[in-house]
DNA sequence: ACAGGCACTGAACGATCGTTCAGGCTGCTG
DNA sequence: CAGCAGCCTGAACGATCGTTCAGTGCCTGT
């Protein structure tokens, strides 16, 4: 619905494309980086407003309730992702489910809140993540014929565990930022102690040849044997 | 009523190592499944009382408040995740870092309370997951030598990042669930199509030699820009 | 000028929160 | 027996929660 107070210019103009002044989306974005920093339950409705500097009666006359203003958020934060994806299909860059939006320093902490909502339950987060996996299950297998990434029986299920690791790290920030000193929600170019590894994990494996083959082996076996 | 007032023992013996009955673990165990649940701050201290069939006030009276009430549970489930680690370790199964405990079916559901407490920061889970990575740096020192692990530069690095993924992956275990049809939490028996995926990678990589040296070498080359 | 719609606020509602308090019950000790 | 120490409860406290409502001021259409 969007509102769009009547005219186009005079008080409030949210025709400026993104950076709109308008209370609504002050709410909004004070809203997300609220829930980003203290969870959708840790946070009251009155914290978010006093934020926005607004009273709290007009949180809800814009979205109705809580539930209706968490809602919300979740709609703009995936919108927002679904931009920054198509950006960088067109950089060519998609392996990265989030890379594109790592912080666009402007706006709304987009990022610390997707990690902090991927953990306690949104439909509109849930089909977000849904919609990760089967673009990364697209973006490989056009890395598989480019040469860039190894074939694989299983290109879904490879798809949904790398996506899984990648938001489980950004999940997990807070403790990547105590154990390696980078800000996984942050800027990417200082992320080297985190990345290197993970490239190297994911060029070079970690299991040696025939460790891999025993375990593949034993795993199977038990497979069989779960069947049986 | 459970209860179990005077009899059996004098009044409450904890001294039956891990099926205790008295009423301070009673609580401590619902406590447990309430955050698991809900989380800390979706929790309320009439639920996890009514949940372990006492008073709030009894709660109060055991744990001083709602906070030391938590922290008892991080202690509780920090240890027992220790325990569970020692005996991996007598195994030999030390790579999956919370594999040894992977929901022991009685008692408290440990692991889903651990993927729940993660993410909201608590100093006793925060050093739990340190010693983890330590510990890991130690097993995959040790798989290097045996020929298990292909050895890196990064040693630490390396097994921050495998410790990351694993306890993300964890967090996100309600995505895996619809995602992969996996329970993470559960027996890992049922989770081969997480497990398999999972130890493609980490044994034959997901990216092909030539892409590792290219995307490698750009790292590398912002890093000296970045220096410069 | 007047009516109507809209963004917005201050004050208050009932519910629920964490926490406190006075006291009851039970079993041990002297 | 009395006295005491413990576990435990019912009732209540003040604070804060999400939400409601009556009303104010500005803007627009006629």
């Amino acid at each position: 619905m969007r509102s769009v107070p009547a005219d186009a210019a005079p008080p409030d103009t949210p025709s400026s494309g993104d950076a709109d002044l308008t209370a609504r989306a002050r709410i909004r974005d004070a809203a997300i980086a609220c829930f980003a920093d203290a969870g959708v339950v840790g946070t009251s409705v009155r914290t978010v407003a006093s934020a926005a500097d607004v009273s709290p009666a007009l949180v809800m006359h814009h979205f109705g309730s809580k539930d209706g203003l968490r809602g919300a958020c979740d709609q703009h934060v995936a919108s927002a992702v679904r931009e920054g994806k198509t950006d960088a299909m067109r950089q060519g860059l998609a392996m990265d489910p989030v890379g594109a939006l790592r912080q666009q320093a402007e706006g709304p902490p987009l990022l610390r809140y997707l990690a902090r909502t991927l953990v306690d339950g949104s439909e509109h987060v849930a089909e977000l993540v849904d919609e990760m996996v089967s673009d990364a299950v697209g973006y490989m297998a056009e890395g598989v014929e480019t040469g860039l990434l190894r074939p694989t029986d299983d290109p879904r299920g490879r798809a949904a565990v790398l996506t899984l690791w990648t938001l489980g790290a950004l999940v997990l920030h807070e403790h990547a930022t105590r154990l390696l000193d980078v800000d996984l929600v942050g800027d990417p170019q200082q992320a080297l102690p985190y990345f290197l590894p993970a490239l190297e994990i994911l060029g070079r494996g970690a299991i040696t040849d025939q460790a891999y083959e025993r375990i593949r082996g034993a795993f199977e076996a038990t497979d069989e044997e779960a069947e049986r």
